[in-house]
RNA sequence: CUACUCCUAUUACUCCCCA
């Protein structure tokens, strides 16, 4: 069983789920006595992949079956509800977790950490490091990396740094991983020259950058319009013997979709499939997105049908992507249809998809069809945020709906959203 | 050396910038 075990957790790797699943069935099946392990394997494996509701019900039938979920059970799962942003759900369970007197560990606290970061809870992340620490539980460098990493997202550097003196002081030492994340904050603000420093600092200390440091400076410089600097790095990387990845080329490919050169964009794919780096769907996504919003509508289909032939599919993002563009064409008609379609191709629409449409209906002042399509919403799963009632908001009060944006408004407190 | 937590790339509003 242990030696299944690692089978089905190698098969889960490789990206077939399906492998894993019919061994654990044959082994359920021969009354093998099987423990949490293949199942949180399979569990997680299946939120990587975005299965959401396959891994819910198998952690229900897990349940159901009398397995008791260990800890590293629970923190799977709660891991990709926090992942998933359904930071009420994933509450929920740790409740359930400690009733049934399953005793949550460090990385339970950790990923809860993660959780409230991910929904922009940073203080109540603050909150529980302290309470950790009362429980007699010592945080360890994931617990500070991971508020670290929020704080630089939100360009707090200077907080940042300050909780990094804290985890050195507690006797925590920082990983490359925070210094990852300072970099990519101090380079969000523009600050190259103390970026420059502290990578000349982490050399000093014996540590040595990885591809993720080399890709966030590529990226960095790109969404700046650096990209000759950004080459230049992507030679040094080289040089220093770190190939360039996916997330590499892409961040090449999406700087110079920022600034239109699409003809660039299109011959980084080459160089990228010619040094055998495989371009995924969020490559091909990036493109596009950059046809599409140069108004290049042939050779966006032309790479549809390249990606088609390279065993990839559109995800929600291309038709994201395809959908805002026809709002923009005014074309509302073809856009309702595609929205429609989204499902029958096993796409469900996300938040973003709703705030595009609505958007387009609101431009073109079709206040009863956003409003229709705001009903809809609420009959689905899908939550509205702060930018769906932005558009909301805005497009009424355009049209001169006042009473109905204020209604609105006061709406969005019941929700627990804060107006921006 | 069987599973769980932290860092990198794509899509929506507003703002900003440029024109």
């Amino acid at each position: 069983v242990y030696t299944l075990n690692i089978l089905i957790h190698c098969f889960c790797c490789l990206g077939c789920v399906d492998f894993g699943f019919s061994i654990m069935g044959k082994l359920l099946k021969l009354g093998f006595h099987l423990d949490s392990v293949p199942f949180a394997t399979l569990i997680d494996c299946l939120f990587k992949e975005h299965k959401f509701v396959q891994a819910t019900e198998l952690f229900n039938k897990m349940k159901e079956k009398g397995y008791q979920p260990n800890v590293a059970a629970y923190n799977t799962i709660l891991n990709g509800l926090c992942k998933k942003h359904e930071f009420a759900q994933a509450l929920q369970l740790f409740n359930e977790m400690v009733e049934k007197g399953c005793e949550p560990s460090l990385v339970t606290y950790n990923t809860i950490i993660n959780g409230l970061c991910k929904v922009g809870k940073t203080s109540d992340a603050f909150k529980l490091l302290k309470e950790i620490e009362q429980r007699g539980c010592e945080p360890d460098a994931v617990t500070y990396n991971t508020i670290i990493g929020k704080l630089c997202k939100d360009e707090l550097v200077v907080e940042a740094t300050e909780l990094c003196i804290e985890m050195v002081y507690k006797g925590i030492s920082p990983t490359i991983v925070t210094s990852n994340s300072l970099i990519q904050g101090l380079c969000n603000l523009g600050e190259w020259n103390k970026a420059s420093t502290l990578l000349e600092e982490m050399e000093g200390c014996n540590m040595a950058p990885t591809i993720f440091t080399f890709n966030i400076l590529v990226n960095a410089h790109c969404k700046h319009g650096n990209i000759l600097k950004a080459l230049h790095l992507v030679e040094h990387m080289i040089q220093r013997g770190i190939e360039p990845d996916v997330v590499t080329y892409s961040s090449l490919m999406d700087g110079y979709c920022l600034r239109d050169q699409m003809n660039e964009a299109r011959n980084v794919l080459d160089i990228m499939v010619r040094n055998g780096c495989k371009p995924n769907v969020h490559s091909y996504n990036i493109l596009f997105s950059g046809y599409l919003k140069n108004r290049r509508m042939t050779e966006a289909k032309k790479l549809l049908d390249d990606m088609y032939s390279k065993g990839l599919s559109p995800d929600v993002i291309t038709y994201n992507t395809f959908l805002y563009i026809l709002c923009q064409l005014g074309s509302l008609t073809a856009a309702e249809e595609l929205f429609k379609s989204m499902s029958s191709h096993g796409h469900s629409p996300d938040i973003i998809t709703y705030s595009t449409l609505l958007h387009g209906f609101c431009q073109q002042g079709f206040l009863d069809e956003a409003l229709s399509l705001f009903d809809a919403l609420q009959k689905t799963s899908v939550k509205p945020n702060l930018v769906f009632y932005n558009i909301l908001v805005d497009g009424l009060c355009k049209a001169g709906r006042r009473e109905d944006a204020s209604k609105l408004l006061s709406h969005l407190s019941t929700e627990g959203l804060q107006p921006s």
